[in-house]
DNA sequence: CCTGTTTTGTAGCATTGGCTACATTTTTTG
DNA sequence: CAAAAAATGTAGCCAATGCTACAAAACAGG
């Protein structure tokens, strides 16, 4: 007995949901990057395991993995830098961030809680959803 | 130089996402055996398998975590059964899975889309913001 | 009831994202 | 400039979630 179609859309739905969860540390990254280097003119090793509160460790192995997706360059005992991919990447994230949090803000969510669920829900947000949002905040937007 | 208190918020928030990233499988996981245990009696290895379509190697180490996690039993060559814990968590994921889905709706998003990205939203959304979804879904439901 | 198929289980490997402990390089500072 | 401190790097561990390959148990048909 195989797999009915409702199986295999609700298997696909599943699997696209956790890739995007792979894809989440790689955004932060590439956006926290990003920001660092706006706020301090570079960003280090450290800089992010603070913003992450994570170990140093952890930083370096995964400032390696976005190196070899060519999403930021690194030498050794030098800060970190972000590709053109890594940029234009570290941009859609933030827009994206802040129009989940934007949206949030409207529905009625307090700042503190759009916050947090805006940084587990960016990453599952559909063009098309996003496109909706934008529109809602567009009509009750502001007051 | 230390964490300022903006970092360790930040901090705070990207560790609560990734808690809620590994918590994500097990509500699924509990949901889906609930669901299958509703329509066809019980819960097996291999319909969990294509439910999500991973190999079913991947659920019985799956199952095994759930088991010790005290949600579900499961005796050797047996279905999957939910403990009085795994059935409260799996009500309480579908509930909160359909009022998302169901907000999206709401919102203006297709029906393909709104369960695309249930899938991954539902997971990161508070009390408080599942609140509003409700108010919204409310005031503007129907029509 | 036996044989073949399906289901379940075990062993072992890869990747990702955590960690600690220790080593090395860079930077700061007295 | 040398010593102390900070930053970076390496080695090796763990857990979770994937996989394939092979083994064993359960189920179905003839």
């Amino acid at each position: 007995m195989g797999a009915s179609e409702r199986d295999e859309e609700r298997a696909r739905r599943y699997k696209r949901t956790r890739r995007q969860n792979a894809l989440e540390v790689t955004e932060d990254y590439v956006e926290a990057v990003s920001d660092l280097i706006a706020e301090k003119g570079e960003a280090k090793v450290t800089d992010l395991a603070r913003h992450f509160g994570v170990a140093h460790v952890t930083v370096i192995r995964t400032v390696e993995r976005l190196q070899e997706q060519k999403l930021v360059t690194k030498a050794p005992y030098k800060s970190i830098k972000l590709t053109r991919e890594g940029a234009a990447m570290a941009n859609a994230s933030r827009e994206r961030h802040q129009l989940v949090q934007a949206f949030l803000l409207t529905l009625g969510v307090s700042e503190s809680r759009a916050k947090a669920d805006a940084e587990g829900i960016e990453h599952h947000v559909s063009g098309e959803t996003l496109e909706a949002m934008r529109r809602f905040i567009e009509t009750n937007g502001g007051g």
